[in-house]
This record gives structure tokens, sequence and C-alpha cells, in this order.
DNA sequence: ACAAAAGTGTTGACTTTACACCCATGG
DNA sequence: CCATGGGTGTAAAGTCAACACTTTTGT
């Protein structure tokens, strides 16, 4: 079977990632910068075109690693975004994807074949961005609020555990508010995502801090 | 500008609405027959390919008015259904939609340009359908559990108001379980979705029951 | 007057929030 | 010995789940 209906044609997918780090608290976000037309030379997220021989999933990696060439990062998609004239060239529908990594932990690029710059930008400091990206990037981090507070997505932050008065600072940064330490702990453990490790470490304090992890396997929530 | 990689090429969207409606303590779904190849004389959920000149929304408006005839519907989209062979045709990325209807209250085409009978199907007794369309129908139904709690998409069953009794029945039946009836009104009440109307009706009992209706707007939390 | 469904409150269990002091370590 | 952040419990308020009787109407 042929597709013969031209209206049919000419429709693209982009992919885009969001990808956070939170860093001695503040929120930010891995931008690149655009080699090519449209929009050369200006700031973008992550993400680029789907090829119609991939799957979503292969694609945002793909597209992940030649912008950046970072690989092995978690990313799951959160929204569509499909307004008509949303890319100058073509019809494009974008699905947003969202992401979190240390960016202590991991090495990406300057430049590749279709970037010329690469960097993390606080969220209060986002310079113009291509396409739709600014409206993408803040529903991603509207996202991002929900997510954490039921899944392991800060996995990413902490492959070697963390302490709780450390990522008690994360939810902090993350919801711009402070909370009650002893409430954060009971109501952190409680979740049933993470587990004890017997070792200790140092966070901003002297004395020494118990280390934690996100459990390997959590299950998700059913409302029934 | 031009796109001259084939590879981007060759990708197209598929809107697929998964209507439910429920009566008499039965949810059902609307299907359609195809009489187009591929899937010929098959059942399928209601869609089909969206137009490069045209919104999401206008798209599967669109979409469902040329399979049912129905109009002035309001779904909304909740899943992106992307794996390659999806479609025997051609790359095809699904958006998936989600809406709620009075099968009562509407009317819709038996045949249409494309579609040779169409019909409601209660979920368990579903026939074969086109594509992955029963993967969906699947992840709509669980959806529609969700949004059920906290959105007025139910409103279309009952734009003229409803009583207690008969949208507790309604619950009931998606979440296939009994709910107790004071608890009930304490909580559907107390999430401020509904609102009183002085007027009263008759729903199963001898007794008029007490109307209520659905606020104009409601702020709906979407999962995509 | 009776059948059938509508309507209404209270209690105990559990969850969430607010709040203050001692502990371990490095300098 | 003191400064710094790490670590801990309890009580009050709010939310959720279980449960039984009275009211209104049609026949």
């Amino acid at each position: 079977m042929k597709v013969n209906n031209p209206l049919y044609k000419k429709i693209g997918i982009h992919l885009i990632a969001s990808i956070f780090t939170v860093e001695k608290g503040i929120v930010k976000v891995l931008l690149v910068k655009r080699t090519n037309k449209p929009y050369k030379d200006k700031w973008a997220l992550v993400g680029g075109a789907l090829y119609n021989n991939e799957d979503l999933e292969e694609g945002i990696k793909r597209e992940i690693f030649e912008k950046t060439g970072i690989v092995g990062i978690d990313v799951s998609i959160f929204k569509v975004f499909g307004k008509i004239k949303r890319s100058p060239v073509q019809r494009m529908i974008a699905l947003g994807y969202l992401g979190v990594i240390d960016a202590n932990k991991v090495n990406f690029l300057k430049q590749t074949l279709k970037t010329s710059d690469a960097d993390w930008f606080a969220l209060d400091n986002i310079p113009p961005l291509a396409y739709d990206h600014k409206e993408i990037l803040d529903a991603a981090f509207n996202e991002l609020k929900n997510k954490i507070v039921e899944s392991n997505i800060l996995q990413s932050l902490y492959p070697n555990g963390f302490t709780m008065p450390e990522i008690q600072k994360v939810y902090e940064t993350i919801f711009n508010k402070t909370i009650d330490k002893r409430n954060f702990r009971k109501k952190f453990f409680s979740l049933g995502i993470i587990e004890d490790t017997n070792k200790y470490t140092k966070f901003e304090g002297t004395k020494p801090a118990k280390l934690y992890r996100f459990k390997k396997h959590i299950k998700i929530k059913n409302v029934l």
C-alpha cells in the first residue's frame, strides 16, 4: 500500500528532551547552541527529528547522544506539542521528554556536528530559545515537580546513594520552599522507594550523615 | 528550507479516540468497522491520520466527525503509541485521545465514506481490533479511571445535571466495586468540581433526588 | 401502610503538620 | 569548648473508612 493523500505527507516528529540537574540549590537545564537553520545560533533544548526506522526511545537517545555525547540517560515522555506553526520548516509534532542527571558526573561535548556550544542554564536565566522550546521547558519543569514526589527520577543524581540532608535540599530547591526535616524524613522514607545502606558520609556538616539509596525497582502506584 | 533526509520522511500521525459511555451499569466504547485497507472489515477505535494543515484538536474532531458524524465531543490526549511496526503501511505515531458521551443523547452514523458499521461494545465483549487499538483501548480505560476522580470528564454524560445516586452508579460501574453512599457524597462534593442546583428529579426511587451539576470551569489534570 | 430508594452523622484509624532539643565531629 | 549541621518524638488537626436509621413518595 502507498500513501497518496498529500495532506498526509510532510509531517515529522520532534523528540525534545529537557535534561535537568540540581546543584547547590539551583535547578539547571542543559541547552545546546544550534549551528543549522532554522534558528541557527540560537540556544535550544536537546533533541531533533525522529527517524522513520527507529522507536521513540531509540530516537530520543540517539538525539541526546548526537547533540551532547551523553549516553545512558533515562528520559520519559510527558507531553505532546502539536501547534501547526511550531516549526517554520514543515509541520512537526514535538514529543516532550524529561530527565535528570548529575552535572558533576556527566561529560558532554561543547561541540558536535550540529551544535557549537552546550551548557547548563539556571531556570531564571534562560536565553531566548529556538522553536517553542521555552514552552516545552516550562511544561517539563512543572512535570518534574510532579514526578519527584512518587518516583525515583532523582536516582540518576545519586547513583551511589544520598544523605537525607542533601536530597531534602534538592526537593527544597525544586519546590522552592523549605521543608521540616523530621517530616521530610518520615514522608520520604514511608514512600517505600528508598532503603538504608549502612554507610555514612559527609554532606555539609561535620557529623557523618547516613547514606540511603533508591530501591532498584519501584512499583508504580495505581489509582485502583 | 526543504527536508531532504529520507529518514525524516514517511512518518504520519494517527489520532485515535476511545469514546466511552456508561449505561445501566455497563461501560461501553464506540467502535467502527473499516471499509478500507489495511484492516479492511475489522472493527477499530474512532480515528485516523492527521492532516499537515490542521491542529491536533481540529484533527481528532474531524476524524470523529468523518467516521461517526458526531460533533461537539470533548476529548483529551493521554498517551503516545510509537512502536515502529504499529502500522503495516508506513511509520505512524498514534496519539491516544479519551472522551465520554451519553449514548442516549448522541446519534452516530452507521455508515460513512470509510466505515460500514458502528456500535457500542461492552468492554468485556470487544471484537478483534485493527492495528494496536486493543492496547490503546486498554490504556484509555485505565486513564478514564484516573480522570474521573478529579476532573469533570463525566460532564458530557450529564449536561443537564445529575443526582448523587445516578453518578455514584457510574463510578461504581467504572471502578467495578460498590461505594458507601455517605462517603461518596462527602468526597465527591468536597472535590469542589460540582455544585448544587435547587432542582429535584427522579432517578430510580419514588422520592425525588436533588440535582447537582459540574461547575463550568475545572482545571483538568492531564497525565500527558 | 408498605415498598423502594433518597438522604443524613459519628466514631476510630490513619495521615499530616507543627514544633525543640541533644549528638557527633572538626577546628 | 564551641560552632555546625545531623538526628530524633510527640501532640493536635485533618482526612478516610465503616456503619444504620429516618424521610419521601407511589401504589
